[in-house]
DNA sequence: ATGGCGTAACAATTACGA
């Protein structure tokens, strides 16, 4: 099984370069983020010709998020609210963030975790809400389910291996120490990160700023992770950041990660 | 301290990204 997280900053604009990725690198499912467009308008037609089965969940202009998969999906659900309460999940599923599905008995969750945007606004207490609704999401969901895959964007640089410049005293969101707690919050209900499991080296990323030339100075952060129950773990074969999207004609700032474990 | 670059909505400029 493998599985590849990639947010492509607008389905609509990388349309072709996602295609076509997808033909080079034919996972059993591919989860996007940012798709930035509303479920009339998601260009479904170029996937379902490649035999993709399109999910998604949209809204203008902003976030959004979709799944490709080879097999039919079941049992897909949209935003924390399929599985928590109104009075936890308040106003989160107003913005696009989370779809889930299942193949072959593993749950699949695809997220969009918030920017953030600077630190201590509004933006990133939303960010902190939102993560500790997750927590609560992926409780329940442990609950339901005992083969998970959590993937997407998170907008968190695990550790100081992950950012191309390690902050100092100055909080850079993304890197704080409630951020950084809030993620392992979630991962403590027992998920692990694969792609910790083949190397500890530091300076392998997955998104570069479009700006200053980030990409030719390797100045780039690891926010794409995929974090799985035990067993898909210990059967987890590789876990590999593909970085050739990247150097293409108007590529997303971010580029595919992809898992993939002994069925 | 600010902007760099790119996308969407909208029609020149603004919101957003991490």
């Amino acid at each position: 099984m493998k599985i590849a997280t990639w947010n492509v900053n607008s389905i609509r604009t990388r349309r072709s370069l996602v295609c076509d990725w997808l033909e080079a690198n034919p996972v059993d499912l591919l989860c996007v983020q940012e798709t930035k467009v509303v479920d009339e308008d998601f260009p479904r037609e170029p996937f379902e010709s490649l035999g993709r089965h399109v999910y998604c969940a949209g809204q203008k202009s902003y976030n959004g998020v979709a799944l490709f998969s080879r097999v039919p999906l079941e049992n897909v659900e949209i935003g924390f609210g399929a599985l928590l309460p109104e009075e936890i999940v308040g106003d989160l599923d107003d913005q696009k963030r989370a779809i889930a599905g299942t193949l072959n008995g593993v749950r699949v969750v695809d997220l969009y975790v918030p920017n953030g945007g600077e630190y201590d606004s509004d933006k990133y207490r939303y960010k902190l809400r939102w993560l500790e609704v997750l927590r609560k999401y992926i409780e329940v969901t442990l609950d339901k389910y005992d083969r998970l895959c959590i993937c997407g964007d998170f907008n968190i640089a695990p550790d100081d291996r992950d950012i191309h410049t390690p902050p100092g005293n100055k909080p850079i969101v993304g890197t704080t120490p409630a951020e950084r707690e809030a993620l392992q919050e979630v991962l403590s209900l027992g998920l692990r990160d694969p792609f910790r499991k083949f190397t500890e080296e530091g300076g392998i990323f997955s998104w570069w700023d479009y700006r200053g030339g980030s990409f030719r100075r390797n100045r780039g952060w690891r926010i794409d992770h995929h974090y799985l129950t035990p067993e898909l773990f210990d059967r987890t074969v590789s876990c590999t950041i593909d970085v050739e999207p990247r150097k293409l004609p108007k590529p997303s700032d971010h580029t595919p990660v992809i898992v993939e474990w002994k069925d």
